[in-house]
DNA sequence: TGGTGGTTTGTAAGCGCTTACATTTGGAGA
DNA sequence: TCTCCAAATGTAAGCGCTTACAAACCACCA
């Protein structure tokens, strides 16, 4: 740790010999300061100030066999919604006297995967990771190493794997149902890359099971599937309203895409929702700023986070007994959408 | 590491055993690869992935001195500011093979040196610190530790403490000016809390010069300090407008609390910029989405993280020859600001 | 064939800490 | 004052890894 030489960071030996104890002493004193009598921890305590000894971390995970850290493996902390939930996951954790490792794997499977192995030799007791989607080696190495590992933002009822989240496809279906209750028939959608995102892919689901579920063809929804960005969801609605002309509404699979819808309807000269509807989906604080306002689903972000961190510490008592939580979501009804004929 | 017993973890010794070589020749083979005889790793790599074989981070540190491990100390992850330059910050560090571990603070200094001690615990090679205002003994502390030390997001010619980022006095002062010459003279300012905050200090500071050097009373300056978050940008431009009536102009510390401004104005029943002008700090993506779009200070966050990366690794090397960096700034003009007589 | 010197590999000593177990200490009770 | 026992402290064996240093090996040349 630290720089090679230079002056020489003071060690519990150093700790001990000022304070004419023994190691084991002056361990106990910072471990469980009860087992030590008062005069003892006194002068231990002094002599650690004194020299401004602060132990060695690595040292003690390799003796104690315990880190008090949990990882996370998140997309990216650019993302309000992950920031958020994080935050609140820290504060939990926190509070419990765990300590939070992150790390970013830009939607990146293999970034994230270099990630895990970072995190577990860095030895996180436990981890979060977003959604279910990963390689299945990756799900035996964490079995292996023994690594309680918690999913969020995703919930699928029928798998085993721990989660705490909500169905993505379920709250999308609830939002599509309510947008085809407005009479909306053509549907177009704007969605992040659906391939290794569970998330992403529920949603769509969602709208075309809506589709479905009203008597319309799930395959005539206009779908373009483009990177988070705003410039992004621009692009996108360009896109789409150039090629799938006559679209009353579009939906977003997140809050930043609608966000460049708007934008982009704005510039095109469209009247939000008279001439087309947007929806997104998260309800980041944007969503309520935007002009008009974001009809969205709302995430219950920061209690996911919270809870999330409780969970991990259950597991971490007994990795058998936990139960996934599935979170509801429900629909902000704002003025972005609007009925089908304007 | 990982839970106690249950299936015990791999070591070093095991892929030992298992290739029969010595452990010295697999560390080798991971560390230093030619020095191994390819028949050989060959060998030791094939048993380490039979094994599933991760090294022990905390045992590698002890041994070596050194983790490849930089940390960093943020207020929070929820500010998009941070978000953004962190993960800049992050990306660069990546590529150089460098992990990041990141602490929050919630802007409490206290907590701020529990993170840092935590971080230097866990054998943090270097630290990048937001601004510059923290008790000295902190200071000493990294540097009886030989930790390297970054300040970011503010720079001060006058500090000798290595530092990336931007005058914030000054670069206030020239939006100040600029608001200035547009004819206003009731200006009012809703800042972050100054107190141990310097960021936010200097801002308000540049307001004031720019009054002065235009001949008013830096005095006069209506001031409401608030914490982060558009409600509370919110309330404080309500409370400005009813304690300092004929206010022109509401200079905000940051784009956040200038939403929550733009908001309450909108609400109040308050044209923007005819009845009341309003500008903010930083630039984040919300400001051009706002309704006005939001005059600010544009501040190069990313490259900000990016550059701080870069010289936190020239730290490494030689502690010594590091420069401080000034980052320019500069203000965007957008609707919301306007003349001063509407 | 033996000697030479560079490679490759092995040996073993820690790195700073925790903790089982052994030893000492200090009172309470007799 | 002397026992005796619980409480306090010390001793020392690792935890998993790196790395000086030593040993073994392997061409290659004379």
């Amino acid at each position: 740790m630290t720089s090679p030489e230079r002056n020489p960071v003071p060690t519990l030996a150093d700790v001990a010999r000022l304070a004419r104890v023994s190691t084991a002493t002056v361990s106990r004193c910072l471990n469980s300061p009860d087992q030590v009598v008062d005069k003892t921890r006194a002068r231990v305590l002094q002599a650690v100030s004194e020299l401004g000894y602060t132990p060695n971390f690595g040292a003690r995970a390799l003796a104690a066999k315990q880190t008090d850290t949990v990882g996370a493996v998140i997309p990216t902390m650019e993302n309000a919604v992950f920031a958020r939930g994080i935050q609140a996951f820290q504060e939990e954790l926190g509070r419990h006297g765990k300590t939070l490792l992150i790390a970013s794997s830009a939607y990146q499977a293999a970034l994230e995967e270099e990630q895990v192995r970072a995190l577990v030799a860095r030895g996180a007791d436990a981890l979060l990771l977003i959604g279910y989607e990963r390689d299945q080696w990756l799900y035996e190495f964490l079995q292996r190493q023994s690594v309680p590992t918690l999913v969020a933002w995703s919930h699928d009822a029928g798998r085993e794997q721990p989660a705490i989240g909500f169905d993505n496809k379920t709250s999308m279906a609830e939002l599509a149902r309510l947008v085809i209750r407005q009479g909306h028939r053509k549907i177009a959608c704007i969605s992040a890359p659906t391939v290794s995102n569970d998330r992403a892919r529920g949603r769509v689901e969602g709208i075309r099971l809506a589709m479905s579920e009203a008597g319309m063809r799930a395959d005539d929804l206009a779908l373009v599937e483009t990177p988070y960005g705003i410039e992004n969801g621009e692009a996108a609605f360009r896109t789409i309203m150039a090629e799938a002309p006559g679209t009353t509404v579009v939906m977003c699979g997140n809050d930043v895409l609608a966000m460049g819808a708007l934008r982009a309807a704005h510039a095109m000269g469209l009247r939000v929702p008279d001439d087309v509807s947007v929806t997104g989906f998260d309800d980041i604080e944007l969503a309520m700023l935007a002009e008009p306002a974001l009809t969205t689903v709302h995430v219950p972000h920061r209690e996911m986070g919270r809870r999330a961190a409780g969970l991990l510490i259950q597991m971490l008592r007994d990795p058998e007994a936990v139960e996934s939580v599935q979170l509801t979501t429900d629909i902000k009804l704002r003025r972005s959408l609007g009925p089908a004929d304007g």
